[in-house]
DNA sequence: AACAAAAGAATGAACGTTCATTTATTGATT
DNA sequence: AATCAATAAATGAACGTTCATTCTTTTGTT
């Protein structure tokens, strides 16, 4: 513990300073983290009505004033939270992911991907499934979050030109293969269904049925 | 007005008696509806954690007292309106369907159905997508929700022996025949999207080529 | 000593709910 | 038909609590 703070006395003046800069940083860091981890699970047990300011600093193990000199305030704290969720979901889902792969290709990394995010990451899906249906976060910053998603976006549109997905709406594609998955994690996490690993590959299949030309 | 309410003296004493229990039975009901569509409205514009009491009450029309003469408290009000709203979409979703219809004609019938309620009945919609997805409603309530759904689980089921339909989970099939249209709302609400009447058709052909074995 | 970070107590507003009354309705009695 | 006690429905003010946020003090670092 206290090892990994120690002054590193062989270093020059400067770069101590450097790195106690770091390191601040860093506690800074752990601070804030822990706040919106705490945030998650509150919000998720209980309910964005029910996770008071006072418990999601309790259990961040700070004071409640502290939270107001990480976030403006409890609004700011969820729509923080949200964006680093939703940009969170985004780095999985494209894991591995390249422009130029062909079309049915990229498609199904990216499914598996965002399928493995909605039923592994659950905190962090439940979250972001409540977060969907809410007036809970303001309109400007819910499209902020939806920036991320691009790269499919771009995948849909030339398979649409290259006449391997059906020439609809991003908006229905997008009902049609991610939010189904939103459904299966809530009934996975309520313990009423578990998916297996057959049933993902069958529900991969309806999926591109439903959007391939 | 006052017409409405007149003494029906034509009547015997003991019909005009029932007379007048029917009218105090239809003012409770007036003021418990006016409650309840007051909480839908509410909660859907401000959210759950956002739509108290006294503004419930104002809006209704009553004292915030009055709403403890109907309902247990907020929790309980907020319960019943949910399985009011669930059961209004089954009896919607199931409007003309009869149990002996051929599989496919049948699910049609039904999509069709809850396509339109989920479209057009915004409000109820809303709030419904709202409740999926939060600890607002308890766990016990949502299970008494799913009850009215019980005919489309039977058509599954024949389907399924049939071989038409797919051999998965209900919940998967769920999730890919009436939980997408709940994601379209959505858009729809936030006037992101809205679903043209060949693109509805082009969505149930989506839904079919899914769960259709 | 100077400074920022953090704490904890304090604050006013807002919440769900209750309570003492008032108002409206009913049924019996004249 | 009129009166009146009894009951039910409805009210607005008030309660105790909890909330998000701020203020003042303490702690820790340079």
């Amino acid at each position: 513990m206290e090892e990994c703070y120690r002054t590193p006395y062989l270093l020059s003046t400067k770069k101590q300073t450097e790195f106690y800069n770091m390191i601040k940083k860093k506690k800074i860091k752990d601070k804030k983290s822990a706040l919106l981890k705490a945030t998650l699970t509150l919000v998720n047990n209980n309910g964005f009505h029910n996770a008071p300011m006072s418990k999601i600093a309790k259990l961040a193990g700070v004071a409640p004033a502290t939270i107001y000199l990480y976030f403006e305030n409890k609004q700011d704290l969820i729509n923080t939270l949200y964006l680093e969720v939703k940009s969170s979901f985004s780095v999985c889902a494209f894991e591995g992911y390249e422009a130029d792969l062909p079309v049915k290709q990229g498609f199904e990394l990216i499914w598996y991907n965002a399928a493995s995010y909605k039923l592994n990451q659950i905190e962090e899906s439940t979250f972001l499934s409540q977060c969907d249906n809410t007036p809970m976060i303001d309109e400007e910053i819910r499209k902020e979050g939806l920036e991320p998603l691009r790269p499919l976006l771009d995948l849909w549109e030339r398979g649409k030109k290259e006449g391997i997905i059906k020439p609809l709406s991003d908006f229905i594609l997008y009902a049609y293969t991610i939010y189904p998955l939103s459904f299966l994690l809530a009934m996975q996490e309520r313990n009423l269904y578990k998916v297996s690993k057959e049933e993902l590959s069958e529900t991969f299949q309806m999926t591109w049925s439903a959007i391939k030309s």
